[in-house]
DNA sequence: TCGCTTGTTGATGG
DNA sequence: GCCATCAACAAGCG
């Protein structure tokens, strides 16, 4: 679930509730999401250190303190949730940080495909999201042409790699792809100088919106309100969807809006 | 039991 | 080197 706009909502959790506190005991509770540290090494560095205000790469949130950073990846289940010291430990909170005003965070987590990192200094932190392309949020349309330049996979593909550009998942890359009007399995270097300013039009507008809301919201009006109904209608051309797999994911278009079927004839007549 | 899932990584093959 | 596919990670659902 979680892309850039849900850890952007993580990240705001995170500065309203934690900035400026001091961390006064972390409840592991399930170890399994702690990365290369151990409870007791996370603990030695995080306890009595004070928060600072908390930034996000792409899909990645990296907690500050006065000492060590902690950067958090939520893969396809995580969340980052306030709490109040009588609320019930869910099934899936898998690490509490109790604050110096008894309030908890917690990283809840159901299938813990990723998790917590320590890093002691930014050294650590760029061993560990240096390879991240630019934030989403931050790429301007000159940046995007040079982003594009000479990739010869899908357009989605590209999108979706957050070594070329960071916090685009599934949804976000359907949709913004949808609002451009370009099919998700073009080859990226195929893409006319109006297509590529559509698309950072498109990711732009579809970023911003999403933000706002802290997921990528299924408004009626959007590709995401329809994806998963059970024959799914694209809401601008009223035409039926379609359903394939770029790039291993599961991919949701519309051949009125976005061109073509796939080329799997050699070359497509309107791509 | 199988297939599926909004994320990522590493192996493998073209 | 680039790209696509697949399996794996882990857990739940239908």
């Amino acid at each position: 679930m979680p892309e850039l706009p849900d850890v952007e909502g993580y990240r705001r959790v995170l500065d309203l509730c934690g900035s400026g506190h001091r961390i006064t005991r972390i409840d592991v509770a399930d170890a399994g999401v702690l990365r290369e540290t151990t409870a007791p090494r996370l603990r030695k560095a995080l306890v009595g250190r004070r928060v600072g205000a908390p930034e996000r790469h792409g899909k990645w949130l990296l907690a500050r303190t006065d000492g060590p950073t902690a950067l958090l990846h939520f893969g396809m289940t995580g969340r980052l949730v306030a709490q109040a010291p009588t609320d019930p430990l869910a099934p899936h909170d898998r690490v509490t940080f109790v604050l110096d005003d008894d309030r908890q965070l917690r990283f809840r987590d159901q299938r813990k495909l990723k998790g917590i990192w320590l890093a002691e200094d930014e050294d650590g932190v760029d061993r560990l999201i240096g390879d991240q392309g630019p934030d989403a949020l931050s790429v301007t349309p000159a940046q995007l042409d040079r982003l594009l330049a000479g990739r010869r996979g899908r357009i989605k593909s590209v999108l979706t790699d957050q070594s070329v550009v960071a916090g685009l998942g599934n949804l976000l890359a359907d949709e913004i792809l949808w609002r451009a009007g370009i099919r998700p399995s073009r080859p990226a270097s195929d893409l006319a100088p109006g297509e590529r300013r559509r698309l950072a039009g498109a990711m732009r507008s579809v970023l911003r919106a999403s933000v706002k809301e802290g997921h990528v919201p299924a408004r009626p009006s959007w590709l995401t309100g329809h994806r998963d109904d059970p024959d799914p209608v694209c809401p601008r051309s009223c035409g039926p969807m379609r359903r394939d797999r770029v790039s291993g994911r599961t991919t949701a278009w519309c051949p009125d809006c976005q061109g073509d079927p796939a080329p799997t004839s050699g070359r497509g007549p309107a791509a």
